[in-house]
DNA sequence: GTAAAATGACTAATAGTATTAGTTTTGTCA
DNA sequence: TGACAAAACTAATACTATTAGTCATTTTAC
């Protein structure tokens, strides 16, 4: 067998998420990302397949792990309760994983299968838990979509500073839940 | 006087716009905007203050126009017909400008003076809109928070291809708005 | 009308990025 | 121990932004 490697890629992609939650994804390089990894840039391609591949990695990983905060979230609630539950989970982790977060918002276009599968494991927990309030088809889909953009809106806003002074964002939020629950009930009785 | 320059900002930041819009904000280098307006890269410096100030200017235009589109689209109207009014001026700027659009939902974080008062017209312009739903302090704050994650966060979705399927994205959009007007009365009834 | 000054565009150079090719080192197994 | 495989390295290329310094041009002032 081959000599056991001193970098793999789940270290690499460990390391990087460290650096993107920090700096951003403008502040990934292979340049840092090597230099904290006490290697040479080159050594990279080894790994990942170019900065490319390292991206294309990470916005899986995010996604993975999004669908998972979400679905142990949802487990075992419905209805409002699953609603509001799910919408704390996905803000954590868009509070706790910034960087990561921000990669699963990248424009889907070109995308392989993978990453679209991935993506549709999220939506998936969201629809399961709208179904719960008797949507089912396409009301089923618009309602995910308008959830889908309460929170990812919100939560952008959050992260780019954009609400302005950060006093009582956890309220906004409140009330927000209040809207979307609310909200949804009034735009999608049938 | 000095003479009369063969290229200004005004030229240089229009081409920009046209860059961004069509590549997006990651596609904007100096290299190209140069070789588009036939020049060589230093040759920008005499007119923005490198990347940084070009990245600044271009922030700053997108936050003029979408408060002027905000504006114009709430003139004379209140309550739900000004909502939808601005709603919808909010999405089709986003989709005329994607990539000027983009531009205004940068990190905030270290912004001067006159960005944030920039920021601040477009928020205003919402804020009085809600006011006509008998919202006001806090209230209104939250409200204007909530409003602003739903379109941001659906122009942002639709921009990013993050829902899908293309069908019926206008529907969806109804659909949100009816949730976004039914829902602040519910969530803000005092 | 002509000279001076201001301005913008240029060339050249520097530093940083990703990437590829080719070489060397190193760990594992026979 | 020696051969192999994988991963690290060095060197080189091509792109980015940026700065310094030079040149050309145009306007203004005399």
């Amino acid at each position: 067998m081959p000599p056991r490697p001193r970098l793999n890629e789940q270290l690499l992609i460990e390391e990087a998420i460290v650096l993107i939650d920090r700096e951003g994804p403008q502040g990934l390089s292979l340049a840092t990302l090597a230099a904290k990894l006490g290697v040479k840039p080159p050594s990279l391609y080894n790994h990942v397949q170019g900065l490319p591949g390292l991206e294309r990695a990470l916005t899986l990983r995010g996604l993975e792990e999004l669908s998972k905060a979400l679905r142990d979230a949802a487990v075992g609630r419905a209805g409002s309760d699953a609603l509001r539950a799910i919408a704390h989970a996905y803000r954590t982790f868009a509070k706790q994983h910034p960087g990561l977060y921000a990669m699963t918002q990248r424009s889907q276009e070109g995308r392989d299968e993978e990453i679209q599968a991935a993506a549709w494991q999220a939506v998936e927990v969201v629809l399961r838990v709208l179904e719960a309030f008797d949507l089912k088809g396409d009301e089923a889909i618009h309602a995910t979509r308008c959830l889908r953009s309460a929170l990812h809106g919100f939560v952008t806003l959050e992260a780019t500073e954009g609400f302005g002074l950060s006093l009582e964002i956890d309220a906004s939020f409140e009330k927000l839940l209040t809207m979307v629950d609310g909200g949804l009930r009034a735009a999608f009785s049938s």
